[in-house]
DNA sequence: TTGCATATACGAACAATTTCGTATATCTTT
DNA sequence: AAAGATATACGAAATTGTTCGTATATGCAA
């Protein structure tokens, strides 16, 4: 699967979000943070279909797009070529980065404790 | 400091780790994984001397390249905004996630967990 | 059935990034 | 001092991504 640009990828989180819509909903969903025109979207949607990101049922006159590439493969393979970009590809840097920078609630830090327990039992 | 483009990133993770660099030094490293010329890197490092991500020496004929922008401010900066578009603003899902995708060793896990507890323990 | 609202198709302008060729200056060696 | 090696400067082509205008088709309402 091909890697979305910046703009496709806000067009995937929202038909991840939504689930199947035209290009409608989804310019309707953009214009709320940003000023842009409706063959904007259209034209990113189209381009989509063509790298195979998304499918779309032209069966009847307002065509439905769907998203083809997974919510969570699309992520892996961003965040794997962030990490190898900007943390020389550890994943360890990124981590103690991340939980540095901000502020982490106690119920996250104590989530991503538990995801460690599990991931320390597994070899047992 | 103005975001490094991709590109830009490399050559400054270079100049992080060598330190005040010529551009046939930065070249060189580059060359090692990708063919490339060598104006193309000088007139990168130009770029960002102009954007103020490097500041230059030139008082001999060999300018000397001195990366301006600080390793863990641009890396911070570039996590913030990659959180923000792959994973809507949430650092816990990027931390889950990366700790779930690759195989992190046991003293990896160790340091993070050690990194919680500090956290756990500032509201002390 | 005519006209208005709303859709898609598509070329092309624009912008940002990357790449490189060529001109020219500066050392170094003979 | 001349020649060759090595530097920078800089314009501009090539590439990739974004934006939009305009042409045209389709459905709906009066």
């Amino acid at each position: 699967m091909a890697k979305p640009t910046e703009s496709e990828l806000k067009i995937l989180q929202i038909l991840w979000e939504r689930g199947a819509s035209s290009v409608r909903e989804v310019h309707q969903v953009i214009s709320q943070n940003k000023e842009s025109g409706y063959t904007t979207t259209l034209k990113l949607m189209q381009i989509m279909t063509e790298k195979g990101l998304t499918t779309r049922d032209t069966s009847s006159k307002t065509h439905i797009y769907i998203a083809h590439a997974s919510e969570s493969n699309t992520k892996r393979d961003l965040l794997q070529s962030f990490i190898f970009n900007t943390f020389k590809g550890s994943a360890k840097s990124l981590v103690l980065q991340a939980l540095g920078n901000e502020e982490t609630s106690k119920e996250d830090l104590d989530e991503i404790k538990s995801l460690i327990r599990k991931i320390e039992n597994q070899g047992e």
